[in-house]
DNA sequence: TAATATTTTTAGATTTGTCTAAATTATATT
DNA sequence: AATATAATTTAGACAAATCTAAAAATATTA
């Protein structure tokens, strides 16, 4: 089954919604598109049709199973674009989305495959997500959110969950990147923020809201 | 000024088809482009609105300066990506050019630019065709067809002139790619096909169909 | 040069994906 | 439970790119 480009943008943002609601509605994904809710309502509409999703009037909806794997051909897809800017055309990390926006949506499983075998089959992106393999299984890391670890432990940066410019911008403003190494020195608890050591790096604090959304893992 | 992927084949068709003939009419663009001769004439009103082509009814029309500029552009990322799937990803070169009809389309300047600099700035693609530069400009090779090379001279192949994935599928039985030395070693009047030695194999012969199409340049 | 054939264009329809505005259904509040 | 509010869907329109069929312009030829 193959599907067009508006149809894959659907599909894509349909499964990241769902992955935190469980159940996705009609208003939060036109605000996730960028688009009108009447517009959201005309394509859950078509995607039904194709049997990718359960959907009733009124009622909600979520990806079945055809509809998951058709969103991870996809996110895959991205993912191994990313990868490609970032470590072979050298983009900066925060610079790479909007252009594996566009490739994603070329479709011919040779070249992902082939691409996939020339980056030397990463499983995670320059982002720290998990690229999804080609029968659509993904790599899984024990990984928690900076703000949750204890002080005095040092921790590797594994994946960051806000992509925004922004937050990419604030990241490198603090030296954060992946595979940087951090020690949480002191929490506040005025407002949450944390005192942090970012190896090599003088001692600085980051906000509860950086912090909720840089993931760590040990070092091994 | 930026172009919809309908646009961009168009004038990339247009820019070829007027590479041989000078002017070019609409029967023809139509044939070319699989398309039907009204089709081609809405998008001709909507080329001369942009004004990319020098165009009156019912008089045929070619690209003017822009037109011929924003055509370069599409050549250039075509053959940019012909020459990533190939060098990169290894694909054969008889099987790149669809991927890269749809990888064209991906309009970001830097990009392409990044592109071309992680494969070396290069100035033919694995047909041999020239890539533009970024600024349009073509690089000249002092080539001549095969079928025109002296008997007993030795050759090296450069380019050719035909695509197809027949004409592709021959060259590779023959073991004849860019690069290849032959030599011509006999001249048959009856149907002008040609007995050829190429590097490493045993003598062959090819038509002159085949020879018409097969660039060379001496070996300096 | 008049008749015929070919080429090209126009007129109007279709498909995909979007939109606005109005109607419908569900949810929250008194 | 009645009413107000919010979410969702429908109805109908629009733009882009295409198509078919018919009309118009040009070219060919007898």
């Amino acid at each position: 089954m193959s599907f067009t480009t508006s149809e894959e943008n659907y599909i894509k943002s349909i499964y990241h919604l769902q992955q935190e609601t469980g159940l996705v509605n009609t208003n939060s994904l036109a605000a996730e598109m960028q688009t009108r809710p009447a517009s959201v309502t005309d394509m859950l509409k078509k995607l039904k049709g194709k049997k990718l999703l359960q959907y009733e009037r009124y009622k909600g909806f979520k990806l079945n199973e055809a509809g998951k794997r058709a969103a991870l051909d996809v996110v895959r897809k991205h993912r191994l674009w990313e990868f490609f800017l970032v470590e072979k055309l050298k983009f900066d990390w925060d610079k790479v989305h909007s252009i594996a926006e566009d490739l994603e949506h070329i479709s011919s499983e040779e070249l992902i495959q082939r691409l996939d075998n020339f980056l030397g089959n990463p499983a995670f992106d320059p982002h720290g997500d998990p690229i999804p393999d080609k029968h659509g299984k993904i790599p899984v890391i024990n990984q928690q959110s900076l703000s949750n670890i204890p002080l005095h432990k040092t921790v590797i940066v594994s994946s960051v969950s806000n992509q925004t410019v922004q937050m990419l911008e604030m990241l490198k403003h603090y030296h954060i990147t992946l595979g940087t190494s951090i020690t949480v020195l002191r929490h506040f608890e005025f407002d949450g923020s944390l005192e942090i050591k970012v190896l090599k790096q003088s001692n600085c604090i980051i906000s509860e809201q950086v912090a909720k959304n840089v993931f760590v893992h040990y070092a091994q």
